[in-house]
RNA sequence: UGGGGCGUCGUCAAGUGGUAAGACACAAGACUUUGACUCUUGCAUUCGCAGGUUCGAAUCCUGCCGCCCCAGCCA
């Protein structure tokens, strides 16, 4: 038989996002520090500013981030900036803007790759006057035909042993912009028959005529990742190197070049798997042909899993840290179900977001026995958990929006709702009734006259009689007219990026948004400033899109929806 | 097929020789003026498979199977 120990019922703080749970990184750190390997730690958030942070970053921005909070230390914002084709200072603003917007700062940690160009040729000379690297002028198909395959070695290149002077005045020569792209690099040399490709000579430096985003057009030649990541980490003095499983090949020469050059401090570098999240696809590669594509409206589509997406569709910060504390850190290969980040905004949501009423589908609804031109001022709690954030007034009078989807004229069993002759509660108001639906031409319900018992205000009947359903409703003379989007997954496929035959576009989501121009909210919600988040009460949370409202119109984002067993029975 | 990694519940994930934590999901029930929230209960006799060592193995050994990464002048 098996046990499962209940939840212990520790309080704890709604924002404890740490890790309470030591990872396999965080075990190794503490025995650095146990053993004394290290008196303090220094770790580094490294992205290269070519595309938008996404939500496989954040997981790699709480861990970094996260251990040198946990060690009253600091952790390094660096931009690995050496390839000027592909990058921006537009990425490198937005970046820093989304790690700031997760609750992180690097203080005067702020790097970039760029700024160690001059050091990195030093050592560059130091490896070429040591015997260690030449200048090769096979081409780059000449390169890849001589590195061998998966099984066989690899051939020496005929520039391999050309002497120290030669090597240096050559690459003096790329770095004046004397040589043409393409027609030269600069090779470590190590072992063309390593069974690890990566060490088969590989580039270091190459030309490219190309501005750079911050040092304009000082330099003709710039240097690879991996000459440029092990330096600079070292010369930043990072203890412990972060990165992805993918790199772990790459690991052997990072420790060659720091190695050869016998630096006087040697980072460890450590990998962890990246996320993956199904319904979805992960890299800055494919999120930038969706946005050049116009699948989506750009890097901040709500429906992306940028970490500004998210921001825009109303996740929190905290829900963000919460889910990377969630899921941990492994060496598996791993997927994470999407409701797995849902469930972490639900959960602050619920905790945090004030409570509103907001009609999505508006069905019009007339109290007959209700007073023409009266109207009364309803309490309505901000949330029902929490005195302490307050009530609100919400304007009743005889005509009222409620959900479509909350009547129907011949209703299942356990529908719980409005149907003809059925009794239900609005919401914090009165038991109403419904009396006669009317339709239009077509046979479409446009209209439900109902009564209601001015004996049951304040939502109970004196009487003591029960109702079994409350809905949600919006006076119709006071009500904010209001444009919802509402989002489903980006792809239909679980595994986008898994069918070597199709290509991952092709299982774009045709309905992953839907735009609903007449929804009719509680006037209270005029106040609403960009980026606030709700709960519209029994439909989900919603934030109000930045870009989009206008005075008068605002436009909101559906976060997330509630759980919804009615809907999971209803197999809807 | 060379090298480097990884295989513990549907999904994540603890566990490192002493007899399978936790989370999500799922199921049943309670509560409910949100079919929400909350609460209660259930959910791996078994750790990719097969042998072996041991009083005792998810943990050690051997063999096999499966998955991921590497042949950019990307990072």
């Amino acid at each position: 038989m098996k046990k499962r120990q209940s939840a212990l019922p520790v309080q704890e703080s709604q924002d404890e996002t740490k890790a309470e749970c030591r990872d396999f990184i965080r075990a190794i750190i503490a025995e650095d520090l146990e053993s004394g390997k290290h008196e303090r730690i220094v770790t580094r958030f490294p992205p290269e500013p070519n595309g938008f942070l996404h939500i496989g970053h954040a997981k790699s921005i709480c861990l970094n981030f996260g251990i040198a909070e946990e060690n009253n230390s600091v952790c390094h914002l660096r931009f690995d900036d050496t390839n000027p084709g592909k990058e921006s200072t537009e990425y490198v603003e937005a970046i820093k803007k989304d790690v700031r917007w997760l609750g992180y700062d690097w203080g005067d940690h702020l790097y970039y790759a760029s700024d160690y160009f001059e050091r990195l040729y030093d050592y560059a000379v130091r490896l070429i006057t040591m015997g260690k690297a030449y200048v090769c002028h096979l081409s780059a198909d000449e390169i890849r035909a001589q590195r061998g395959t998966l099984t066989e070695p690899g051939q020496e290149s005929p520039y391999r042993n050309r002497s120290a002077a030669e090597n240096l005045d050559l690459f003096t020569r790329m770095k004046n912009g004397e040589l043409a792209e393409g027609s030269c690099v600069l090779r470590a040399k190590i072992d063309m028959s390593s069974p690890n490709i990566l060490m088969r000579d590989p580039v270091l430096y190459r030309i490219l005529i190309t501005s750079h985003h911050r040092t304009g057009d000082k330099w003709s030649i710039y240097p690879m990742y991996d000459f440029t990541h092990c330096l600079s980490d070292m010369i930043e003095g990072i203890t412990h190197s972060l990165c992805t499983l993918e790199f772990e090949n790459n690991r052997p020469l990072y420790d060659w070049v720091l190695d050869t050059l016998e630096t006087p401090c040697h980072p460890r570098q450590i990998e962890f798997a990246r996320l993956n999240i199904n319904y979805t696809v992960m890299s800055k590669r494919k999120l930038l042909q969706l946005v050049n594509k116009g699948a989506v409206s750009g890097w901040d589509d709500p429906r992306m899993l940028t970490i500004s997406g998210l921001r825009r569709r109303g996740y929190t910060p905290r829900s963000i840290r919460s889910f990377c504390n969630i899921i941990g850190i492994g060496r598996r290969d791993s997927w994470i179900d999407m409701g797995v980040l849902e469930n972490a905004v639900r959960d602050d949501l619920n905790e945090h977001a004030v409570r509103v009423m907001g009609v999505i589908k508006p069905l019009k609804v007339v109290i007959t026995n209700y007073p023409e031109e009266a109207s009364e001022e309803i309490n309505a709690l901000n949330h029902p958990k929490k005195p302490e954030m307050g009530s609100r007034k919400v304007p009743f009078c005889r005509e009222l929006f409620i959900e479509a989807d909350d009547f129907m004229e011949d209703p299942p069993k356990k529908f719980f709702r409005l149907g003809p002759g059925r009794e239900v509660r609005l919401r914090y108001a009165y038991f109403i009734t419904c009396r006669e639906v009317i339709k239009n031409d077509r046979g479409e319900i446009v209209e439900l006259r109902c009564t209601y018992d001015p004996q049951t205000a304040g939502g109970s009947a004196p009487d003591g009689r029960k109702v079994k359903g409350t809905i949600h409703w919006v006076s119709a003379r006071h009500a904010l007219r209001a444009e919802v989007r509402l989002y489903d997954r980006l792809f239909t496929a679980e595994y986008p990026d898994r069918d070597k035959e199709r290509d991952f576009k092709e299982f774009l989501n045709p309905a992953s948004l839907q735009i609903l121009d007449n929804c009719m909210l509680e006037p209270s919600l005029a106040a609403a400033q960009p980026d606030d988040r709700y709960q519209f009460e029994r439909q989900g949370y919603f934030c109000m899109d930045p870009v989009d409202s206008k005075t008068g119109k605002p436009v909101f984002n559906r976060t997330v929806t509630l759980r919804d067993t009615w809907a999971k029975l209803t197999g809807k």
